[in-house]
DNA sequence: TTGCTCCTCACGTCACGTGAGGTGGC
DNA sequence: TTGCTCCTCACGTCACGTGAGGTGGC
């Protein structure tokens, strides 16, 4: 234990790590890892048991775990490592999927702007409604959401739900078709 | 502007987006959509024109924008929104990247762990261990790091930093075997 | 003695969630 | 009168960033 053996300094390691001090000032406020001694000006000193930990938190955070379940990890709170790495896996990939469509929205909007010369933001404005909002009146998500509700709720709910949506947005057309607005080319 | 309008209260827009009750509240506080009347009792009433704002920030939040970016969009304060998209769809590209290296990782890590049959914590972390830190002691972020640095400090610097790593973990590496730790198992 | 590093508060970020405690409208 | 909805604080979340004001070590 008392080996005269190796410290080293916060600067030090975060210089080494890439982390800011403040990071691991944080680490040690959430007790991720807490430097085994102390000089008696108050200034932290870690051990290389310290370093080691670091090391293992940096391996864990690269897989873009939060801080808990690193400790949790290392604490070998975890129960089923295997569990964790598919939650996350699955996570991952719907994230991923989500990001394809929003990727493919973006690349239509973007096509729709180079087409003008000077896109104004009305012009993006349109060019989102009209991307974003093609199915009738519900984004994927909002679907997804749908669905739960179904259970939720049941049918007629959220046919009821359909219908307002359909009213609001035709009370609204509506008003603005009327003309009460005087602001002047709103639709060009 | 006074035509007997359909007004919705808070909680009928809820409903009908998704959104919580608070979320509009937000919404309001940082002025992104504040409803245009007040009952006596200090109720919000929201006008067509509320929804079809609502109606775009939700179109725009969509994309994964800032409520600030959407604020300024709706505003007109958005130079170039092409520019905005560009720089959007190239950092969805990096996240997408990014996440493609990470999951290949992972799925490594768990291909590692389905080879046992009761995994610890321990196992987890060295198939981590084998996965993330497979050049030599250094990640592709923290490369990428080293990139910049070695435009800020020069070569000898660089040089200098990695032999301080190689020297930490060859400290590390040393102490463990030295055996200092009497905790058992730690080395299978 | 001069810098550079270190220390501890403590507030800010982002988009809300979550009560607490009280009132309005059908 | 009973619920349901609405209101305004105000603190919590997550992983730190960013000063403020002061001390330690070569």
């Amino acid at each position: 234990m008392q080996t005269g053996s190796r410290t080293w300094r916060i600067g030090e390691l975060a210089t080494l790590t890439g982390l800011t001090v403040r990071t691991l000032h944080h680490y040690e406020e959430v007790g991720l890892l807490v430097a085994s001694a102390r000089t008696e000006a108050g200034h932290r000193r870690y051990a290389p048991d310290d370093v080691r930990r670091l090391y293992r938190i940096l391996a864990l955070r690269r897989l873009g775990l939060p801080l808990g379940r690193i400790g949790a990890v290392l604490e070998g709170q975890e129960c089923d490592p295997r569990e964790l790495v598919r939650q996350h896996l699955a996570e991952g990939d719907e994230a991923l999927a989500h990001y394809g469509r929003l990727r493919s929205t973006l690349a239509g909007i973007l096509t729709a702007l180079e087409a003008e010369q000077e896109p104004s933001a009305e012009d993006f404005i349109h060019a989102i409604e009209e991307m974003t909002m093609h199915s009738r009146y519900f984004t994927s998500e909002q679907q997804e959401q749908l669905a739960q509700r179904r259970d939720e709720l049941g049918d007629e709910a959220i046919a009821d739900y359909q219908r307002q949506w359909a009213e609001l947005l035709d009370d609204v057309r509506a008003e603005r078709d009327a003309g009460a607005d005087p602001a002047g080319p709103r639709m060009q």
